[in-house]
DNA sequence: TATGAATGAGCCTTCATTCAT
DNA sequence: CATGAATGAAGGCTCATTCAT
């Protein structure tokens, strides 16, 4: 049923921000109110259900980056315009940048999903902030974004503002200097 | 025998640059060549022995402060070099970053650890900053801190040079920036 | 629908040669291209299942048995032409020498089916030898087809060739001894 | 303990009579009085377990070839009382025999133990009769081994008597032939 | 004090079997 | 009748933690 599938996608978008990635099966099952079977039906092994959680959320800030590209803002805006909604997308799915950053076995599939995807959004935004001579050539998207999602690695005392300041500062630092 | 208490804690930090500090502490005995049982009454919890593996660091550190600010160098250098041993530690010690940013329970002792010594140590070099108009009065030490923490969490094609780097960028982001 | 029952019951068989009786009911539903519903439906147990795939295949053999007592032939090659096909059958069914020895519940039926039909077939043969002086009145029909079944139970280094061999060797012990 | 090693061994004997070579280990554990834990501790993996508990048998049943060899019996008998020997253990011990003649990766050392020890012992007594002209050369090691092997599998209706009785037919087919 | 054997909870994964559509 | 999604029992394995020696 296709139901099982959204309520499965819901119950583990949930227990990713409760536990993390690295939670239990029967805990997302018993969220969704399914057995574990139903699970490992749906989504063979956990890097697939992951991927099926963040999917979407990545596929949108991927198409992000060509829209900006065509408006008539500085390429430093248009950077930091899609590194804002980047962080959005990781401090509202707790977790996903850790994934983003595992090498778990498991979570390949994230992993290989931002290279393939999220990688040359956000490389192509920078190339043209170089372009111009406004981001220093030494930045490099992996990098960047590998920065971007530990900063946004939340805990008490240091929420999600935080983070958006804290790399709002590093996007500062990201700045050309010619001096 | 305090023989075995060096042994373990050597043994630990060893095992912790390897496997971080959620090592299977059988390992860690192993390692020091003692039994589990040993483990546990020189250390009854995990935390416990995080926190003494790095608690001769963490002091180390926090007492650079005060001695950079008796030199006779800027206050944002002074920041700078503070920050650059901080991220050598971390770095160093595998595991410390996570671990200094962890809500786990088992790891309370040493978050607890660098409110009481770090965070102080680094306001000062932060405050005179400030007091020197070179800071952004914004920055606190303790979100500075857990910023430079996240960035220092290492991965494939993100290494102890790109945290550096990284962490320079984000230093820069926090100048006072009055034009 | 008549189809299913015969797409089963190849498919069965095929898979049952690939991985045993005891193969997952899931894998000969998807090579029959039916449901697992299905299967069930036409055949409760497993034990129907694998009866029915053989059940042909015994009543062919059994028939052999009053066929090779009418031609013109001694006792003892007609008992060692029946037992030559029932060893074909047998390797060529894999799985089936254990099924037919086996005292799992679910298969039962099979066991049963190889007492009413195999057992009076080959006892007729033996009781022909045994009537010529030829067979020792020790062996029975039983014990002879379990101890051929079981040597009819391959493995790596031990193949349909090895088999045939043995049960031959074990046929000349069978072979009244009165000297 | 010690204590438990032996325990373990007993109660491995006795549940793989009832069950075979592929009972639960936690079966094993619940008659031994132990957790889990303590069988893996012991026995990291079933082959090792089922290594163990048949190694004696088979070191002694490999041993009793060259004392066959120096006694003043004809060749054809010393072979006929080592498999005398051998059946004894593969029907006092259940499970023996599939574990012997089995493709299953984890029964890989029991296998190799066989063909390492028993083998050879075997092909002396054989290779002993062939060069007296009592035994068929074609007869070898692996294959009469394999033949016992699977007539010692019992079941209802086929105990240890119809094995005997069936290993000595075999064997009766294994003499040399020169007619 | 030190040891490490023992324990058992907890997670993963597979499949036989049921049942709503 | 057919389907195949759902269920959940079963069994494997790994450690954290305890405790008798």
């Amino acid at each position: 049923m296709e139901r099982n599938r959204e309520a499965l996608l819901a119950a583990a978008a949930a227990v990713f921000v409760e536990q993390g990635v690295q939670a239990p099966i029967r805990d997302i099952a018993g969220r969704a109110g399914v057995g574990v079977g139903t699970v490992y039906r749906h989504f063979p092994t956990r890097a697939e259900l992951v991927t099926a959680v963040y999917r979407h959320q990545l596929d949108e800030c991927a198409a992000l980056a060509p829209q900006l590209l065509r408006e008539p803002i500085a390429p430093t805006e248009a950077l930091t315009r899609w590194v804002a909604t980047f962080v959005e997308f990781l401090v509202t799915k707790h977790g996903l940048g850790v994934a983003l950053q595992s090498e778990d076995p498991s979570l390949l599939s994230l992993h290989r999903l931002m290279l393939e995807k999220l990688i040359p959004a956000c490389a192509t935004l920078i190339d043209a902030g170089v372009a111009a001579g406004e981001i220093d050539p030494e930045v490099t998207a992996y990098r960047l974004m590998r920065a971007v999602g530990n900063l946004c690695i939340l805990g008490a005392g240091y929420d999600r503002a935080d983070a958006k300041d804290m790399v709002a500062r590093l996007l500062t630092g990201c700045r050309q200097t010619r001096d």
